[in-house]
DNA sequence: CTTCTTTTTCAACAATTGTTGAAATTGGCC
DNA sequence: GGCCAATTTCAACAATTGTTGAAAAAGAAG
């Protein structure tokens, strides 16, 4: 037979992982039955059970799969930066390390990152698992991002910083929920799924924001005793 | 009897929304059982049935509740600021009209506000509702304040502006998603239960991100062809 | 009290949930 | 072929889901 035929055990875990990864995305959790991912990944309703083990271990496989892939890429993007600046990165030029992987390139075209990061935007902003998983999968690679955000802005002060951090991070999990809203509210004019144009538009709102609390940028309001 | 007496009707109504709002908060539309909220409300399960019908009209009871009340709590702080400036307003004071009856006053400290912000994180986060539910409750409103933008940024594109405003609601989404991630990355630094904060540091760094796309503050990447 | 409506309880419904153990099938190796 | 392990299917499980109709209780009005 010349058929050709990678191995089956990858092929239906793949398929299981796919499915799931894309019903989690588009229903969130307790939205989403076993039968609903096994029909979508054209497998038997036990097979998920037999190779991920619970419902709630399935969900960690779909999150742990790509995140150290993400990770990765992102650590490579901030190193260069990096490199690149001799250690005196700009905090554009941050932030593009930061969002360049995720908004542009091929991660953008692929369906199955574009339900992995809506997926990663349902977690963040679940009161239930977004401060334990976030944390858990990402948040020593933020540190790093952290620390080159202080390079860029010396003197600012932590809360300040970790505050704009906070408000990218709101406008980068609402860009991944691809809720159509701004198609609506900008009558056509803007597309949720046009991350390329989002990327831009973050890139330039954020860096901004940043530096709005560059240290000798802010005169008023400064320390409470 | 000398005994207090609401209109017992009135009482587990409101027992059975206040109960709604804070398990469909903290839990998502489906991670909610009828039975869960009628415990908490401490009524029968066919209760919520009998009042509001199938559970989805009980979620849409939910949101339309205090969508009104603050939609006009917001709408008098836009028109506060518009008179005095005398419709010129700057960009700071637009943005602290949106945000201060959400994040300051008595809503912070009330649980029910609380619990229904971050059932609009949810709603607002989530693909399969947020573009239509979001429009329905608020958009109307929405278009007021980008119009009190644009008057505040004068020359600016429209796709900018939209996309500035995605920006900010992204960053108020995950503020109100309460999920505590702020806490743990700045290792007790910042607090998400601490709107007050959350205002100040969101005021500051989301003005600076509308500036950015000031007209004549804009030289480079204009105009596609 | 009686009468009528509204509200509340109770029990049950059919459907669906995650999970499992045993049987059936497949694949690799002798 | 035969043998063993890994994989897949099947049927069923107990528990839980939203919903409902009838009965019971409470209130209002005469």
């Amino acid at each position: 037979m010349s058929v050709i035929r990678t191995e089956p055990r990858l092929d239906r875990r793949t398929a299981i992982l796919d499915a799931a990864e894309e019903q989690f995305a588009k229903h969130g959790y307790d939205g989403v039955t076993l039968r609903a991912i096994a029909k979508h990944a054209g497998v038997d309703v036990a097979l998920p059970n037999y190779y991920f083990g619970p419902k709630r271990d399935l969900f960690d496989a779909v999150l742990l799969r790509r995140a150290e892939i993400l990770n990765q890429a992102r650590l490579e993007q901030l190193d260069a930066c990096l490199v690149e600046s001799e250690r005196s990165p700009t905090v554009e030029a941050i932030i593009r390390a930061y969002l360049r992987p995720m908004l542009t390139g091929d991660h953008v075209r692929e369906e199955g990152w574009k339900n992995y990061y809506a997926l990663i935007a349902y977690v963040n902003n679940s009161p239930e698992w977004g401060g334990k998983l976030m944390t858990q999968f990402f948040d020593p690679l933020i540190e790093r991002f952290i620390d080159a955000l202080r390079l860029a802005l010396p003197g600012i002060e932590d809360r300040d910083l970790y505050w704009a951090y906070h408000c990218l991070s709101g406008a980068l999990t609402l860009t991944f929920a691809q809720t159509g809203r701004i198609d609506s509210l900008s009558g056509g004019l803007c597309h949720s799924s046009d991350l390329e144009d989002a990327y831009e538009h973050m890139v330039r709102f954020t860096a901004a924001g940043f530096e709005s609390f560059r240290a000798e940028a802010s005169p008023k309001k400064k320390g409470r005793p």
